[in-house]
DNA sequence: ACCTGAACACCGTTCAAGT
DNA sequence: ACCTGAACACCGTTCAAGT
């Protein structure tokens, strides 16, 4: 029945335990070196004793989170694998919201990081095994990798106060009605297609666009005999 | 011969566009408020009279740009389209690096934006003329989006100052040669894949990937005749 | 070796006051 | 209507000083 306080001596791993719960409660601009030294109960700089700077906080907490989504992935035929990879990151995005602008950001920022190379043997593994010519395997990757990536981006909902599922039917009614007012002779594509947004499932979409990448991709590097 | 002065009023078009020339001159993190203003000749506040806030200046500066690197694409086959409109966005990241995070967190982060809606043109038309069925264009031209902005981000190199080639080919020696090193049972797949990424070539991966994606789009969703 | 917390050099944004 | 620039409430980061 105490206030909190400090317990255990500060550590790599329970500041970035604590960076990515700060993440999931306040956003992307919530993280504050401020708010999270008040968190573990210790002064602004002590952090820097075990970290860089904020972008390898940022990193960490990136990293620790793909790092777990990705470990329940278990062993299957390469195209469910696949999938699995893929709902693993989307689901990820969906308990953290700020994973998917983030995780594009990061991989581009230090492929020698951690985050690039695990993602990459999580999705590589997949795609070698399904058949794909060895000289083929960096851009086949590549290509699933470019796709998950940027639907994790696009599918990061903004808030996750209160009920999520109302706010993101509000989010993507306002997106569809501002689409169908549009200029008729600029945007008669989007305008036609406004009502499919609006009524459409994140993960179905994703899973539907997965599949076509791989059947592309099998297409284009033909498993050889 | 004298000092760069105040000549035109402030608008908001000038604004946006030294903005994008901030970004050009000195990344992501040189856009200020202060600098800019210096830039313009004019006070911090004065901004604030023709743009809401920093969020919306960053918005309004990458749709500047998207829409100029989007206007160059002429019409042809269906195929071609999809082509030149990822290659524009592709050449407008290599003048603007700060283009490639900024794009997919700008499109998802307001949808109603100008942004959205635009990119969604370009690629849904020629998905459409491609004679996918109406019933799946916003799937198929998401899917095609997805892969076109997760592209975007990961291929945002850092700086241009001196020569890019030259940094770009160390940046991706120095990846590569972390990626030889990972562990020899965790990381299988992104060893014997290193030496594949140290030498491939940004453009032709982008556009070989691009066309996979169609080809599994066309393959899933296949034309009626 | 690890932590404290004040201090520094910045930010975005507001707003009374000017023209 | 548009602009000025000081002021406010923050930041990330550093670093002498403590234990």
């Amino acid at each position: 029945m105490t206030r909190a306080r400090r317990s255990d001596a500060l550590s790599r791993e329970r500041i970035v335990e604590a960076a990515v719960e700060l993440l999931d409660a306040t956003g992307e601009a919530g993280l504050t070196f401020r708010a999270l030294s008040e968190r573990l109960s210790t002064g602004a700089g002590a952090i820097y004793w075990h970290v860089a700077n904020k972008d390898e906080l940022r990193g960490a907490a990136t990293d620790a989170v793909v790092a777990s989504a990705l470990a329940g992935v278990g062993a299957a035929a390469p195209r469910e694998v696949l999938r699995a990879v893929g709902l693993a990151l989307f689901d990820a995005i969906d308990e953290h919201p700020w994973l998917g602008t983030q995780l594009g950001a990061q991989m581009s920022r230090t492929p020698q990081g951690p985050t690039t190379p695990r993602l990459l043997e999580a999705i590589g593994r997949p795609v070698s095994a399904l058949g794909v010519p060895e000289a083929a395997w960096f851009t086949a990757t590549s290509t699933v990798m470019y796709y998950v990536l940027g639907a994790a981006g696009q599918n990061a909902v903004n808030g996750r106060a209160g009920s999520a599922e109302l706010d993101r039917t509000a989010f993507l009614d306002a997106a569809a009605t501002a689409w169908e007012e549009l200029d008729a002779d600029d945007y008669p594509f989007v305008r036609r297609v406004a009502a499919q947004m609006r009524d459409h499932d994140d993960q179905r979409q994703f899973v539907d666009g997965l599949d076509a990448v791989i059947a592309g991709i099998l297409a284009l590097h033909p498993p050889g005999r």
